[in-house]
Order: C-alpha cells, then structure tokens, then sequence
RNA sequence: GGGGACGUGGCGGAAUUGGCAUACGCAUCAGCUUUAGGAGCUGACGCCCGCAAGGGCUUGUGGGUUCAACUCCCACCGUCCCCACCA
C-alpha cells in the first residue's frame, strides 16, 4: 500500500486541471447558470494570508459543488493591482509599480494554485491593464455626460502621510484607512461622483435583496442615513450699520425702507421662464414690490439698448435691489454706470471675461463684455453688492466671478445651482442672495415655536458673506480657527463640552414666532451634514439644551409631555424632553399631536424634505499609481472629455513617483504627459492629472469577468445577461459602505442607462469573520503574528489546509487562529487514505447496511451543509461518518482469514465494513468539493477513469436513512428517568407500556397518579404527575 | 450616545418549528504496539460528593412562560463589530 503523499498527488491533480481546462465556463451554455465571485485580490508583496483563503475556499467549495449539481459554473478571479503599496515601494526601491505587481500577481497566483482553487482563468483580469482601465475611463466619462461626475472645490479629507485626499468611506475614527495617519481637512478642488443622486436607489434597492445578511444592509441604510423632515428658511438682519470701515466711502446706510425689486433675465430668457416666475412670487408674497420686465432682442441681446429700454420703461430708486442673471447682470452694470443709484446689486452668474466653458460661441455677449465695466462708478452708485455664481455652471466660469470680486472688492458666493447656471425652476440659493436667510434643516418642524436661537457651523458662509455687519469679527474668527485644529486633534478622547460664538449684529427671525433670535457659531453643528444650520430648540433637543444652559439662552417648552413620561421624570438636574407630545405655546398649532403637526408645519413654514448623511464620493487622488482621469483642461473651452477613439489615456513610464504634498498629483511634473491639445480647439490645454481611487476598477470588475476580452465594449449585454446577476458574492464585512456600496453605485447607475442588464449586481452576499493571530489580535505585519498558509501547504498539504481552515468555526464567525487542530484534519485524510486502499473492501459485492445507512445520511448532510455555507459542521459529519464505516471490529476480525487476522491483530490495522466501488465513489463526490486532490486519486486508485468534476452529485434515499430502532428518552416531570430502545415509527400505548414497566419509572410513581402523558414519537414520553 | 452581533467543558466548537446539552476536533490521562522517539490503534475525559453503586449541579447572572428552555419573554452583567455632536 502506497503512504499518502500529498506533494505528489496534489501537484499531479493541479497539472491534471490546467491542462484539461476543467473549470473554464462556457458563454451560453444550455444548463443554468450560477455567477460565484470572491472579490479579487490586491498583489502585495507579502503574498496571500490567511484572510483571503477564508472566502476563496469557501468559494471553492461552493463552486465545485454547483457544478456538480448541473450548473454552468462561472468562478473568475482578477487582481486590484493599482493603489498604495505598490507606489510607496516604487518610491523607495526605484522599482516601477508595473513590475512589482507583475511579480506579485505571479506568486499570488502560484499560491491560489497550491491551495487547489478551481478559477477560470480565462478570465482572468488585471485593473492595471490599459485593456481594462481603458473601460474604467470610459465608464468614467458616461458618469460626466450625465453631470455625476463633477469638478467642485471644497473642504475634504486629506491624509498627510500618504499625501492624498480621501473619500468619507476612507475615514475610519477620524484616521486614514490605509496607514492609521490622522486626517486633516485641505480646500482643494477635486474630481467627485454624485453618490448622493443615488441615495434613494441605494437605500430602495436594499428592499429587493431577501438574500442579503440583514446586518449588511442595515450598515449601509445607516451609512446611508436617511432623515425625512422639513428645510426651514430664517430670514436674517443685520444691524443698519457697517461696524467695520472698509472703504473710504462707506457711510452709515438706513436700512428700515421697504426694498423694492428689478428683476433683469439673461440672454434667451424672459420673465416667463426658468427661475424668474418662482422668484417673483416669493418676494410678492412677502409684500414686496417686484418689477420683471421682458428684454427687448433676447436672442443676440445689445447690452446699452437693453440699459435704455429699462430706463424707460421701469422705475428705480434708492431702494431698488436688481437681480441680473446672466446677461442681465451686463445690463445692470450698465444701468449703474450710467448713473443709477440703486440699494444693492445682485449679479448672478454674470459673465464678464466673454469666454464660455462650453466654447459655444455668443458673440453679443462677448462683445459687451470685451467693453469693459466703470467699477468706480458701479461701486458708488449701488449701496450694496452680492455675487452669487454657481459651482456646477458650464458656461460662466468660475474665474469671472472671481474677477468682479477682485475688481467690486466684495465676496464672492459659490453655490450649486438646482441646474447649472442657477436655471432651475426654482432657485432658492438666488432668493437668499436676494434677501439673506439662514436655511435650517429639522426633523422637529413641530418644535419651531420653540427655536430661541439659531447655531451656524463655523464653515457657514453666513459668517463669510457678512462679515462686514458682525461686530465682534476677531473673536469669531478667533473660534472659526480653534476648531479648524480641533477637527484635526482626535476629537473622540476630549470631553464633547460645546463651544461656541454668538455673531453680534446680526439677528434671525424666527418665521414662527416673528420674534428675533441671536444667531450663533459652534461646532456642534457639522457643515456637513443638512444645512449647516439648526434652529435650536434647547427644550426638546439634547445638545442645544446643553448649549443654551451653559450661555444662559432663553429655553422655551412647546411640548406637553404624555402623562406616563411626566410621572417618570423628575429629573434633577432638568433634562430637554425629546420625544413627541402635545404641542403648546404654538400660535394656532397649540394642541395638535406632533405626528400631526410635522406635516402641517412643514408646509406652513417651509418644505418637507428629505436629508442623507451620504456625501459625494470624493474620486480623485493625488497619486501616480491609478486610473488617470480622462478629462482635459483647456484655457479656451474649459472642461473637455477626453474623446473616446483616443482611450485609455495611459500612465506615463516614469522614474519618479513621489507625490508632491502641494495638492497635485506627481503627473502634474510630467510636462510631456501633460501638455496636450484640446480635442475641440487644437490650442494648448493641461489633462487632468489626478488620478481615480483605487475603488474604481472594482466598481464594474464582476461585469467584466463576463466578457474579459470585449474590445469594442466593457461587457457584452448578452454575455452580461447570461452571467448577471452574481448569485453569491464571497467577501469581508468591511467593505460593506466602501466596495459593495460602491459598486451598487455603479451598477444602478449603468442600468439607468441601459448598460448592464440586472439592477442590482449581486443577488446574495455571503460575509466572512476575520482570522485572528494566535494572540487573538487581528494580523498584521507589524504585530508579527501573520500566519502563512503555505507552511501548512507543505508540512500537511493543501486538502488539510483547506478542510482545516472551514473546520474552525462557522464561516461569519471571527476566529483566533489556532493550528492545533490541523493534525487532527491531516489524521481524518490519512484514514480515508487507509480505508480505501484496504482492497478487500473496495471489492466488496454488497454495501454493509449501516455504511449505507450512513452513508445516505451523510449525502444529506453535506447537501444541506454546503447549500446553508455551513462548512465546519460538514467536515464532522466526514469524521463521523468515518468513525462509523472504519474502526476495529473484533468481529470482523475474526471473520478473516487465519493470516490475515494475524495481519490485522499484529499492525492492529484498523479494518473497514463492506462498501461496494459505487457507494465508495458516492463517498469520494462528495468529499472532493473539500478535499479535491485527494478524493481525485482515490477516485483513480479505485478505478475511476474521470475527473470527479463531471461526476454527478448523489441523491440521498429517504428510506435508507430511516434508522430501524430509535432511542426514547422516558421522563417523569421532565426529568430523565431512563431510555428504551423501540421500532422506529412505535406508538405512544406501546412505548408508554414498555416505559412504565423500567424499575425507575416503576419507583418514581409509587403513590402518584399520572395526571398527563407527553409523547413526541421517536424522542421521548414524560409523564406528568 | 445610537445601531447590530454574541455569551455552551481546559480550548475551537455542535445542538433552534422548545424534546437525551457538551456531537466533531484539539489538549490531557491510561492501555496496546514500538529498541527509542514518533506515528498508529483502544479506552477515559463538563463540575461537585462518593472506593463504588449512586446522587446532586451545569449553557454569563437573576426572574418568567412551559409537561419540557442553550433555544421563547423580561431585567441585568460582559465581549465584539459598525456609526458617532447627523439637527
């Protein structure tokens, strides 16, 4: 008899399955199909761990069984290969990140091999690859054309150490995902995705995922974090004096005259159209007077006929405030220098240089702006001005904001229009440009008759725009500062007392009360999330009862607390009360319940809306090694797509690497790279030299495994309808709000447009624990207690390592590795081995009845096990069942030959019961899905001419795992007072007889009368007395 | 502070429409075999009392429902994970 060599049986196996390609899926293959994916791997130099065994083995054994059972069985695998490591080991060994991870994928797949996993390789793919990533681009650029990938400047994460912005996902307790570096806030301008449009699919698709673990989908609806209340606008005041002198002629200017309003639209608008109906409205129905005339000639408009034409026809005076959107903030101008002295002057997205981000050209625009504007004048004649352009406009740009800003020395307000350009149906950011307000996002619109102040965030810019009206500006500077470091210092250790600054000068109004509330600056109020802005009700909020307690504010209570509550609390020191109640001190609401006066209120005051805490995926990175972004900047037509014939636009071969630490991305020093012509213009532009997260080649890479080698797209629809859905997707718990949000993301997305064929991208996600060190802390490199699964690869093989690893404990369990037990796996295989060379039992003509027995057990078992992923349980019933089939028998010793009994009784080799090849074949299907090598030559050894993959999976027999004697449990009053061993299937008259006649049952009921008897057939009869 | 998961021998764990708690494996002990070591084989192995027969206790703690609770309900204690001043 052969000994049990792994190395050469397991190498011999793997050969067997490259060479015959026995795991390649067919496209449209007649059976169905079954999509099983593990995410794929990032090839770091220190190989595969422990950790990515857990989910690919699992997957393995899923994958085998599936196929099996008659299913086209698609397992693909690919490499995550852009990000960090590779770059940072570029950095200091001068090695190019291309060749490392080609050396890295190398051995990580030469361990996939070892460990016996059946990848289709075919399909194999690598993110890296300008194959794929040139898909990557164009699924990019279809997000831009549908405005979702948009340009913004803003306040974000940003890691020092790996000098590299970072999306919210990427923040973990206040610290870089990667390297564990606090991160710092940076103002720098940045590619993002519009998750947030998504929101709402996001969270809807959830409902349709019955296959999902429920603790996934809750993460994501809470990272999601829809609130459902009203936005509430404060109108604002300030005081009528400017308290700071900031030019020569600043004078003390009355503000209690009523302002009226002139209305001046744009070049192709008129009154009727866009924002300028809704707007009007608004201000009419605060009682002001509103004047909105239609321009003459709109569509190639003269800036001086159009000033004449409203000098005649409208009235203006000292306390005329005129809006001019577009072109007709040109014809205000005008009107100004010509000599019309108005209260203030609202330009929105005014177009000054005569250059267009669009490259469109509009030549009567252009040529009034190339006259050039008298600021002197403009300055003198309007009291006050405000600049309002929008963030998303692809027309005006920025840089014209900035320049009458520069020139009217006033700040500029940037603020993303409904639509581009400020040319939604409503427009509420131009209204309160118009007439300042603070707009409040609540949850309580009930409580507002108790809202007795109002907290802005320190990045509000409120504070910025009136900066000139505050009184005590060094001292809310001096805050806005201390908690710009705050935010940096590790906020969770520090005591959360909240601070703030109360903005002297100016005043809210509360619309409720009418009544005017101080408005203050405190970081307990986030910018990023909502408004910006709360209305305090310290009565009925935690946080602002807190606040108005420690700088004396005024506390109002507008809810009676339900009766129930009353009696509990009497709390000392007074707490807020925070739930709902009857609203009182409410004007005409006193005495509504407030599930019944949100609504109400809502609509009275403001408007319902809906708010999530998810923000726009921040999707450029400062760093060499990933996707470029394929856009360019051109000087003349703005943002420009890279045009689809010239994709991928590759990463340059270059020799350094480090990034710059300035905000830019180290392409940005390759001026070769980055010079280009414009694809519209043919002038000088730049391309976008940030490049894409390392999320983004994973967000589309299951789509891709169906049609790997598509050049003309990124997957076949058909393939795509095939495949698609992934029925189960191995992975880790955390990646549940990056990855597997991300790529919903993605997969919505490109459903929307008709680009991949199933809604949802996977139909059942299967989480896995995490593998401890032996320390029981989680592994890592610099805690040394990484565990390298080819040690046990070598010393037992890969059939142990496999089996052993789903024998620690159920799958989504964390466990602490513990390598104990991998010889008491490595003994079950070695037995198997003995069994089934022990010949005489291979050649047996009839099956023993209780291997039989079990045997069809066993098929169930490992049926229902591998089907419900419960891995750890299976790998007991093999020993179980092994322990039945295979142990010394004196009996069947003796029933051997004289020399064989010496044989058997000298080496007490343990002998086997009778199974015939069939059953034992039975026996070897189903443990190849585990242990595949082995049960491969086993199968051989006994004859078997062809791989275990095209086997068929057993059917169990019902009637052959009916056991023909049961064992009853007797008890009396529950407690056990004895067994019986009855025929399967016996009824309660003859079990109770057999059981009242054993000698306990007999005692415990001298002198008791049997009051009921309990009998479950085939467990157990308790008599109750 | 909010949300979630969980708590069973010396250890990993098994058992859920409520029905023999501790399957399977590790470790430990004893026996056989072996020159030895190891491996293999056989057996014991929750805790307490007892030489034994036997008895009592036991699934984090306390209560409840039930003929019967690891399993269901309530309260508490503890561990882990996620989010965290989210208006």
């Amino acid at each position: 008899m052969q000994r049990y060599n792994h190395k050469k049986i397991e190498a011999k196996w793997q050969k067997v399955w490259l060479t015959k390609k026995a795991f390649l899926a067919k496209d449209f293959s007649k059976k169905p199909k079954k999509y099983i994916l593990v995410e794929f791997p990032y090839p770091s130099g220190a190989g595969l761990h422990m950790g990515h065994l857990r989910p690919y083995v699992a997957g393995d054994v899923y994958s085998r069984f599936q196929r099996m059972r008659g299913y086209e069985v698609v397992f693909p695998i690919g490499w995550d290969a852009f990000g960090l490591p590779a770059e940072n080991y570029a950095i200091k060994m001068g090695v190019h990140p291309s060749i490392t991870t080609a050396q890295n994928v190398k051995n990580a797949k030469k361990q996939m091999l070892s460990w016996g996993l059946s990848f289709d390789w075919s399909r194999e793919i690598n993110t890296t690859d300008p194959n794929y990533y040139k898909w990557t681009q164009w699924l990019f650029l279809q997000f831009y054309k549908k405005g979702l990938a948009y340009e913004a400047t803003g306040l974000i994460n940003w890691c020092p150490k790996d000098k590299t912005g970072l999306a919210n996902e990427e923040v973990i307790d206040g610290k870089c995902e990667r390297c564990g570096t606090v991160v710092e806030k940076k103002e720098l301008r940045q590619w993002y995705l519009k998750i947030t449009a998504y929101a709402e699919k996001l969270l809807e698709g959830l409902k349709n995922l019955p296959e999902w673990p429920s603790a996934v989908k809750l993460q994501q609806e809470n990272w999601i974090g829809k609130s459902v209340g009203a936005e509430i606008s404060f109108p604002v005041i300030m005081s009528g004096y400017n308290q700071r002198r900031h030019s020569e002629g600043a004078q003390p200017t009355e503000e209690s005259l009523k302002p009226n309003f002139l209305i001046l639209h744009g070049r192709n608008g008129s009154p009727d159209s866009h924002l300028f109906p809704w707007i009007k409205s608004e201000l009419e129905n605060k009682g002001f007077k509103v004047q909105a005339p239609l321009m003459p000639n709109t569509q190639e408009p003269d800036d001086e006929e159009q000033a004449e034409f409203v000098l005649k026809n409208c009235k203006m005076d000292e306390n005329t405030v005129i809006v001019g959107h577009s072109f007709g903030g040109v014809v205000a101008l005008r009107l100004l220098e010509q000599g019309v002295r108005i209260k203030k002057l609202v330009l929105v997205s005014t177009p000054f240089s005569g250059k267009f981000l669009d490259n469109k050209p509009r030549p009567s625009v252009t040529k009034a702006c190339k006259k050039g504007f008298d600021f002197k004048k403009i300055k003198q004649n309007a009291k006050q001005i405000g600049l309002l352009f929008d963030t998303s406009d692809y027309v005006v740009p920025m840089s014209d904001g900035e320049s009458f800003a520069k020139n009217l020395n006033v700040p500029l307000v940037k603020a993303r229009g409904q639509e581009p350009h400020f040319s939604g149906l409503k427009e509420p950011e131009v209204l309160s440009s118009i007439i300042p307000s603070i707009k409040v996002f609540t949850t309580r619109p009930d409580t507002i008759f108790g809202a007795t102040y109002m907290v802005v965030a320190p990045e509000h810019p409120i504070i910025e725009n009136s900066k000139l009206k505050i009184e005590n500006w060094e001292d809310v500077q001096k805050y806005i500062e201390s908690s710009k470091k705050k935010s940096e210092m590790d906020r969770s250790s520090e005591g959360k007392e909240k601070t703030g600054v109360e903005l002297k000068g100016i005043k809210a109004i509360n619309p409720a009360t009418k009544e005017d509330i101080p408005v203050w600056v405190a970081d307990y109020v986030l910018w990023g999330y909502g408004t910006g802005a709360i209305m305090a009700v310290p009565a009925h909020d935690e946080r602002d009862f807190e606040f108005a307690i420690k700088y004396n504010l005024s506390i109002t209570d507008v809810i009676s607390k339900p009766e129930e509550v009353r009696m509990i609390s009497v709390a000392i020191p007074p707490v807020p009360y925070v739930g709902p109640g009857v609203l009182k001190n409410s004007g005409e609401f006193s005495g509504m319940k407030s599930e019944d006066a949100i609504p109400k209120m809502a609509a009275a005051f403001g408007k319902a809306t809906t708010q999530f805490k998810l923000r726009d995926w921040v999707f450029s990175r400062q760093r060499y090694w990933g996707e470029p972004i394929p856009i360019i900047h051109c000087p003349k037509c703005g943002i420009v797509p890279v045009p689809e014939k010239d994709l991928p636009v590759k990463l340059p071969n270059v020799k350094k690497y480090e990034p710059t630490g300035t905000g830019e991305s180290p392409l940005a020093a390759i001026d070769k790279w980055v010079n280009v012509k414009c694809p519209v213009c043919k002038t000088s532009a730049k391309r976008e030299t940030n490049t894409m997260p390392q999320w983004a080649g994973s967000s589309w890479y299951w789509l891709r495994y169906t049609d790997p080698k598509n050049k003309k797209s990124f997957a076949d629809l058909k393939k795509q309808k095939y495949w698609t859905p992934v029925d189960v997707y191995f992975g880790g718990m955390e990646h549940t709000t990056l990855h597997l949000l991300y790529s919903r993301f993605w997969n919505l997305f490109l459903y929307d447009q008709g680009l991949v064929s199933s809604r949802e991208p996977y139909s059942k996600r299967k989480p896995h624990g995490i593998i401890l060190g032996p320390d029981g802390e989680k592994m890592s490199k610099s805690r040394g207690n990484v565990v390298n699964p080819q040690h046990i690869v070598a010393s037992h093989g890969a059939d142990t390592l496999r089996m052993f690893e789903l024998f620690l404990g159920p799958h989504e369990d964390t466990i602490a590795w513990n390598d104990k037990s991998v010889v008491g796996v490595k003994r079950f295989l070695d037995r198997v081995w003995n069994y089934t060379n022990i010949s005489n039992y291979v050649d047996s003509k009839v099956t023993d009845e209780r291997v039989s027995n079990a045997l069809h057990k066993l098929i169930k078992k490992i049926t229902e096990d591998i089907e419900s992923f419960s891995f750890n349980t299976s790998i007991s019933a093999f020993m179980s069942f092994l322990k039945e089939v295979y142990k010394t028998n004196e009996e069947l010793i003796e029933s051997k030959s004289a020399s064989e009994r010496e044989i058997g009784k000298k080496n007490i080799i343990a002998l086997g019961l009778p199974i015939t090849k069939k059953d034992l074949k039975k026996f070897f299907i189903l443990l190849y899905p585990f242990a595949p090598h082995v049960s491969e030559e086993l199968y051989q050894l006994i004859g078997g001419k062809k791989t275990l993959q095209l086997e068929k999976w057993p059917e169990y027999d019902e009637a052959k795992i009916i056991d023909e004697t049961v064992e009853i449990v007797v008890q009396i009053n529950g407690r056990i007072k004895g067994k019986l061993i009855v025929d399967t299937g016996s009824g309660q008259d003859q079990v109770s007889a057999q059981a009242l006649e054993l000698e306990a049952v007999k005692q415990a009921l001298v002198n008791e009368i049997v009051k009921r008897t309990v009998f479950v057939p085939n467990r157990l009869i308790n008599f109750v007395v």
